[in-house]
DNA sequence: ATCACTTATCGTTGAATTACGATAAAAACT
DNA sequence: AGTTTTTATCGTAATTCAACGATAAGTGAT
C-alpha cells in the first residue's frame, strides 16, 4: 500500500491547477528538463515573468511542483509522484469495484 | 493504437471541468449509477437547480459527459473513455521516451 | 386546454482569475 | 558600497466563475 490515495477535494485542487493552458505548459516543460529556473520557463512561454511566477505559484500550491531556492534564484522540479497519484486517481474512478473515499 | 490522444489544450479544459469539487461531486454519482436524471444529482448535491444545470453543462462542454433528452428530462452519463483519454494523457506526460505532442 | 413536472436559460451579484508593469528583496559580482 | 541578476509580490484592470432566484420551454397527464 502507497497510501497517496488522494480526496476528491484535493483531486479538484490538482485539477484546477492543470485547467489552464500556460500551467500545463509549465509543467510539460519542467517534465522535459528536469529542473528549471523561473527564467527559463519565461524564455519558453509567451507571458511576463510576473505571471510566470503566478503560475508557478498555483502549482506549488497544489503539490504539483517543487521550487528550492538557490542563491539568487529558484529551480522547479515536477511532483512526478503527485501527479502520478492524480492520474491513478482518476483511473480508480473508473473501476466499477472500488472502496469508499472521502 | 487508439487515437484518442489529448492536445495539451484539450487535457487542460478537461482538468479546468474536473478543478471544482462539485464537478467532481457530479462525476462521482454519474460513475456511481452510470445513468442520472438532473434531478437525482440535485437530490445529492446541496446547491440549486439552476447550479447543478450549470455544473452539468460544463461538464459535458468538456466531452466528460453526455446527456441525451428523455422526455421532459434529462439522462446524463459519464464518458468513461474521455476520463481514461485524459488519466492516460496526464501519465503520458510522465513516461520520459514520449513522441512530442501538439 | 390546463396543470404538474423537469430542466435550461436569463439576469444579477459577489468573488476569483488572469494578465501586466512596477517595485521590492535577496544574492552575487565589481 | 554599488550594480546586476533573478524572482516574488503589489496594485490594477478586464474577464471569467459560481451561486442563486426567476422564468421560459418542453413533455406528459388530467
Amino acid at each position: 500500500m502507497m497510501e497517496s490515495d488522494l480526496t476528491a477535494l484535493d483531486a479538484a485542487r490538482m485539477c484546477k491547477a492543470l485547467g489552464h493552458p500556460a500551467r500545463i505548459g509549465i509543467l510539460r516543460q519542467l517534465l522535459r528538463e528536469e529542473r528549471c529556473i523561473c527564467g527559463r520557463i519565461v524564455e519558453v512561454l509567451p507571458l511576463a515573468q510576473s505571471t510566470v511566477s503566478q503560475h508557478l505559484k498555483v502549482l506549488k500550491d497544489a503539490g504539483l511542483i517543487s521550487g528550492e531556492v538557490e542563491g539568487p534564484r529558484t529551480c522547479y522540479c515536477a511532483d512526478r509522484q503527485r501527479l502520478a497519484a492524480l492520474a491513478a486517481a482518476l483511473s480508480a474512478m473508473l473501476s466499477p469495484c472500488r472502496e469508499e473515499q472521502r
